[in-house]
DNA sequence: AACCCGTGCAACCGCGTTTGG
DNA sequence: GCCAAACGCGGTTGCACGGGT
């Protein structure tokens, strides 16, 4: 399909927001929110699309947008995250309290990935490339902006599923987890519905194995097998996707 | 002081998905 | 069920800024 033009050029303003754009397009959102992204330009008197309004608002002016570096432990975190799931910044991102997907995937490209490639020349591992074909849950639940490393890894323990389990037939490619397992098989495989809300089921049921926070991500960081364990599990947890695409097929 | 270059960030673009008529 | 509009995402670009020469 065609998209739609995002605006109609004539006459709309393009480039960096000033001071009095950002107040009366936040003026607006706070009193009208932002229901129909199409009009709210019109109605606020910005001479802005719609979809520049909604970047403004997501990447810059949300209230509860945390700005400043990122730590460590968010830096570690994002790394994981992007080791599991690929360029699905905007997933990445609402394990990240107050951070945004284009935030984090500057991040990426300007920092951790040259950490990552100057690390793993010895290694010689690479991060998985996937091709994102259902869209994120949106990180609206992200509430709190206070700053501290400990709210961001509270965050990651929210339920993996309110991102995870939403996408639907996900096509993976996981040629890197593959390769680690030392398995042969295609690069690519499907992931339903079910599948996610069983083995993250089996996860939160498992006794202390599961998704939890602290023990996934960042917080036990200083224990150079939690990141193991870690990928281990997801590892086990594509091995079984594959056994249950296997016999799905049967 | 002037210039060049690399880096980081904000914004734009194009495309896939979802939604509503 | 079909189509168009709207939304949301990831990739890419452009610009400002700082450091080095």
């Amino acid at each position: 399909m065609v998209s739609a033009p995002c605006c109609e050029k004539m006459g709309l303003k393009r480039g960096p927001w000033t001071a009095e754009e950002d107040m009366t397009l936040v003026a607006h959102i706070e009193q009208h929110g932002h229901s129909n992204w199409r009009v709210l330009p019109k109605q606020a008197g910005l001479l802005r699309c719609g979809k520049s309004c909604r970047l403004r608002w997501i990447n810059y002016l949300r209230p509860d947008i945390k700005r400043g570096n990122f730590t460590s432990e968010e830096e570690e975190a994002i790394i994981q995250l992007h080791a599991m799931l690929g360029n699905r910044w905007s997933t990445i991102a609402a394990r990240l309290p107050g951070r945004t997907d284009n935030e984090i995937k500057n991040v990426w490209h300007t920092q951790l990935k040259k950490r990552l490639q100057s690390s793993s020349k010895s290694s010689g591992q690479a991060a998985p490339k996937r091709k994102a074909n259902k869209p994120a849950v949106a990180a609206s639940t992200l509430e709190d902006p206070t700053s501290d490393p400990v709210s961001a890894e509270q965050s990651l323990a929210m339920s993996p599923e309110q991102s995870l389990s939403t996408s639907s037939a996900t096509d993976y490619s996981m040629a890197s987890s593959l390769e680690n397992t030392g398995s042969s098989s295609s690069e690519e495989f499907q992931i339903d519905d079910s599948f996610w809300s069983e083995t993250l089921a089996m996860s939160v049921n498992s006794s202390g194995s599961g998704m939890e926070t602290s023990d996934t991500f960042g917080a036990d960081s200083a224990s150079p097998s939690s990141s193991n364990n870690e990928m281990d599990f997801w590892v086990t947890l594509f091995m079984q996707a594959g056994d249950m695409h296997s016999l799905s097929q049967i």
